[in-house]
Order: structure tokens, then C-alpha cells, then sequence
DNA sequence: CGTGCAAACGGACCGTGGTCCGGTTCTATT
DNA sequence: AATAGAACCGGACCACGGTCCGTTTGCACG
């Protein structure tokens, strides 16, 4: 009876403990600093565990694997991007016209899948359950085509949007077809417009 | 002077041994086995070795690495498919109208990339690189869509096109956001008929 | 302060991908 | 058939991701 003076509201699962939360911290920066100094794959999990001074078992405590060492780095190198994008000045920002901004949303997009491409390989599968990455673009994607007056299934155009500067794809055309990144950035444009004026098929669901 | 009675034409670097022949057809067959009795997790570059009756090393020498192992299981068999819609019959093979055919086309590779979704995440990045894969659809896409007469950027439309039917972006569709697989495939023939109906932006290269 | 316990810690341990090198086998040439 | 040498083979060996469990630590409550 005495035990539970609050509400057990399970919104927040627990708070971190404050040992942990340093050492997370801690694991994150010293995560980064081997990034700079030797390379991705230079970033072991025994590593940056010593980097850190914590034993291994830590790391997998915090980051469950490598993977997902890889998306924490990533999620919080795109936090500043994502306030960029909400709050930031036009055209990325709110404030210019909707095509206008969708079309600096694609480009600025495609920079950090260019600029953040090893890392984001490293993050394998588990950058894409990482809701901060994956459903931000998705979500920002489809309000943005929403308000362009889009007809047909959002979603999926979204995607369709969002797929072909994806960072595999990406990397595929810049560094084994040898395609310029001019090119890519014209071709993507000319793909968005060609799904904003397009009015959907009849027959379409 | 007496060393070089045939040219040395480089077209294929080298004649495989008999041995090594013989070596990776069974390896194939052992990898396929184990596939089917244990699932892809179960298949260890040792047990593969094992089954096949060979040395681990050997089955490196063969394929260099786990990945290239899946990407070879699946070139094999993305034979067949690839003969069915160069010379199957309509509308994936020749004979439909170039549309009839795109949309066929595109269903189908789907159904690949769905089916064989574990596979493909296993060969990674070896996929991709794999011409068999990749460059065979890129190829074909810019086919049909040079036959329906769509101007632009070719190369790129076909990328835009075929992307999101990628394995990658299917399974987040399909696996996390629970999206039917008749709601994608609509939607993707919507995204076909947008590109190939629009003409380019007058400013585009 | 003391006490209880959930949570966090550390590092030994394991499985698997990948390398290496001494020994073996195939094939071209005479 | 004999020879030479390149290609191939095998399995010991290493590095790294991931797990496990006995121990320690922070925290809430009395």
C-alpha cells in the first residue's frame, strides 16, 4: 500500500540510473573520437569499450549491438538536422512555398546519405527501426506532399520519393556507375515533379 | 619464344580447374540444403564446408566471402528468371505493349525481392555489385521505358522506378508498417504511370 | 544511517567470419 | 611419361561480435 505514492504511469519505460546515463555519454563520445581517428571500421566494440574505461558487457548493455552503437551516433548527429527542418531558416525551414521547400528537403537529405553513408551502412537494419531517422523523413515527406494538394496514396508516394536517394542507392550510382552528383540531385528533382503534377489514375485506389 | 602459341586473350581471365569446378557445384548444392533444413541463419561458412565434404578454406577461395556466397546463390537462381522475360511469354516476356510489360515486369521483380528478402540481406552489398542482379533490371528498365518514349534522364527514372521495390524498403513496408501487398503494388503502378506519362520539366537537362 | 533490491558492471567465454601457409593435385609442355 | 609450376586444398589460427553470470553500485524507503 505505502509502496506506490504515484500513479504508475508507464509512459517513460524507467529512468536511466545516473552511472549509466555518464557512461552511455562517455561510450558515445569515445565512439567518436575513434570514428576520427581511425575510420569506421576501426570502431570495435572492445575498442570503445576501453576508449570509454568500461568493460565490453557495458557497451551491449547500452546499444544492445554494433548496429545499434552505429544508429545512436546517427540519431544524434541528425537531431540538429531535424530542428534544422522544423524551425530552421526557408527554404528548408517552414516559410517558403511547398515545392520550394520539398525539393531543399530531397536535396538536403541526399547530402547527409552521401556525407553520412559508412555509418549508415554500419547501421544496417537497425537505422531503419530507429524511428528518429526513418520516420521523420517519412512523416515530413508526406505532410509536404499533403500540402502540395497530391492526390493518390501519400504513403507509398513518399516513398517512392524518399527511395532513389536512399544511401545504398546512392552510393551504387556515385561510386561504381560514376554518376555526378549534379546530375542525381537534377534527375530527383525531375522525379518530384513528375509525382506532384500527375494526377492519380482513375482506376487508382 | 615457344611459350605462347595462342594469343593470350584476356576475355576470361582464366579456365576454372576441373577440381575447383566440381567444388563449387557442390558447394552450391550443399549451401542450398542447408538453406532449406536449418534457414539462412544456419548457414555457416564451416557447415557449408562440412556438407560439401571440403576444407573451410576452400569454400573462401571459391567465394571470398559469406556474402559472396549468397550472392551467388542467388545469381543461380535469377536465371530462370531473367530467361522469362527475355524470351517468356507476354506480358513479362516480349510480345505485350511496353507498358503491359512494365507493369509485369515490376510486379514480378517485386515478388523476387519479397521472397527472397533473407537471401538478399545476406549478400549485402555483394548484391549489388553482382551484375547479374543489379545491371540486368537496370538495363531492362531503361529499355521499356525508351520503348514507351519517355524523355529525361533515363538511367535515372529507371533508378527512381525500380527503387522502391527494393528488398530493403519492401520489408520496412511490409514487415513494420503492415502494408498490404496489393495496396504496394498499386500504388507502385501509379508511380509507373506518373513517370512514364509526364513529360520532363523544360529545364531539365 | 542502514537495509534491500533492481539495475548496472566487468570480463571470461563462445561461435563464426576471414586469413595463412605448407602440402597436394591438376595441366601444359616436351 | 616425366617435369615443372601454377592453382588448389585443408585446417590451424586470429579477431571481433555477442552472451552469461557472479559481483558491485546507486537509490528509495525506513
Amino acid at each position: 500500500m505505502s509502496t506506490h505514492p504515484l500513479l504508475p504511469i508507464i509512459g517513460e519505460p524507467r529512468p536511466e540510473r545516473s552511472d549509466a546515463a555518464r557512461n552511455r555519454a562517455a561510450l558515445l563520445e569515445a565512439a567518436t573520437r575513434l570514428i576520427e581517428q581511425c575510420g569506421i571500421q576501426g570502431v570495435t566494440m572492445e575498442a570503445v569499450a576501453a576508449e570509454a574505461g568500461v568493460g565490453k558487457g557495458t557497451v551491449f548493455r547500452r546499444f544492445h549491438s554494433r548496429e545499434g552503437l552505429m544508429a545512436a551516433l546517427l540519431d544524434h548527429s541528425e537531431a540538429d538536422w531535424q530542428a534544422q527542418v522544423m524551425g530552421g531558416p526557408p527554404p528548408l525551414g517552414p516559410g517558403a512555398p511547398p515545392m520550394e521547400r520539398l525539393l531543399a528537403f530531397g536535396r538536403s537529405r541526399m547530402e547527409i546519405n552521401l556525407r553520412h553513408a559508412e555509418l549508415i551502412q554500419a547501421a544496417g537494419r537497425a537505422g531503419a527501426r530507429s524511428y528518429a531517422a526513418y520516420s521523420f523523413v517519412a512523416t515530413h515527406t508526406r505532410y509536404l506532399l499533403g500540402e502540395l494538394g497530391v492526390r493518390g496514396d501519400i504513403a507509398l508516394l513518399a516513398t517512392a520519393l524518399m527511395a532513389p536517394i536512399e544511401s545504398s542507392i546512392l552510393e551504387q550510382q556515385v561510386r561504381i556507375e560514376r554518376i555526378g552528383i549534379d546530375r542525381i540531385r537534377a534527375g530527383w528533382a525531375d522525379l518530384a515533379r513528375r509525382i506532384v503534377e500527375n494526377p492519380p489514375d482513375e482506376g487508382a485506389r
